[in-house]
DNA sequence: TCAATATAGTAAGCTAGCTTATTATATGCT
DNA sequence: AGCATATAATAAGCTAGCTTACTATATTGA
């Protein structure tokens, strides 16, 4: 790539996600599914049948960027909004039966990028890029949506 | 945010990305210029005048989306496109004067942003997670595009 | 020479994120 | 009771990335 940019953070993030995100979407292709759907259906997989702002809070997108991926989603008959009984305004979202083998291989396959991303890297340095991935991510949520805004008590 | 998916690479790597733009593109607001656009003036900034396929391979985006992001940029009169003396299907990039100050002021922003994001962890922690998020960026480049697709020998 | 192929840029149309605004329903206060 | 405010979902419209397809110009080779 170019000489200077190759070290700035920013980019280097940028460039990494974005290729992830081709390289899985790349694989996935013949399912249909892009890594945005399949997040959803992960998602669901460990708590069916939430409310639409649950789970967008859950996920971290905004609720029409989710409402979107429902849309797909429910066409193509992998998920089912029903109708809250407790609340008028709200829908919840259901997994239909065909999603679950689709989450195991999406699974998969998201670990073998993974394992492709990972390529060279020791378990230790593996582990230490984790844990400081996972203090950038916290420092920029506070930052963004002021402190703690996801201590999600409901569900 | 969740329990699971919290600790997964994709994911969080996507969320790190998603908010160091979000960040960014929320404190640049005023200026009418985003992250993405910033990032063309400064790659103009270290090769004025270059033809929109070298410009595009260096910042690793597909040609069309640098062409849009060019379409913006030439609105404003940050920069402007003219006719390649040696090629009539190619156009060079060129920035205008007032691109400077505007390019200064936005690395700055990129800095506080990247400071804010690094906020309690050591430098010995955050050279060794650079090392290893080049690493992956190099690993992902390979498989995506072929082995060193970008040796750039051309300008 | 001129026909076939390759290349530079753009257009069309997709996913995925965002902000701001709208609609319908809940909730809370007087 | 009924009005004001808050909330769940969606709509409209923006940036930013992609793929596939098209146009104009270069290049190559019979």
């Amino acid at each position: 790539m170019n000489k200077n940019f190759d070290k700035s953070f920013g980019f280097a993030i940028h460039d990494v996600a974005r290729l992830l995100r081709l390289s899985f979407d790349r694989q996935a292709a013949n399912t249909g599914l892009t890594r945005a759907q399949w997040s959803v259906l992960a998602h669901l997989h460990r708590g069916n049948g939430v409310q639409q702002k649950t789970l967008a809070k859950v996920m971290d997108i905004t609720p029409i960027t989710l409402a979107r991926h429902l849309d797909r989603l429910e066409v193509d008959a992998w998920i089912e909004r029903r109708d809250d009984p407790e609340d008028r305004r709200a829908k919840r979202v259901f997994l239909n039966p065909k999603a679950s083998p689709m989450i195991e291989m999406l699974s998969t396959l998201g670990q073998s990028v993974r394992a492709q991303a990972m390529t060279g890297i020791s378990s230790a340095d593996e582990e230490l890029f984790m844990r400081v991935l996972l203090q950038i991510r916290a420092n920029l949520c506070v930052a963004n949506n002021g402190p703690d805004t996801t201590k999600s008590n409901e569900n």
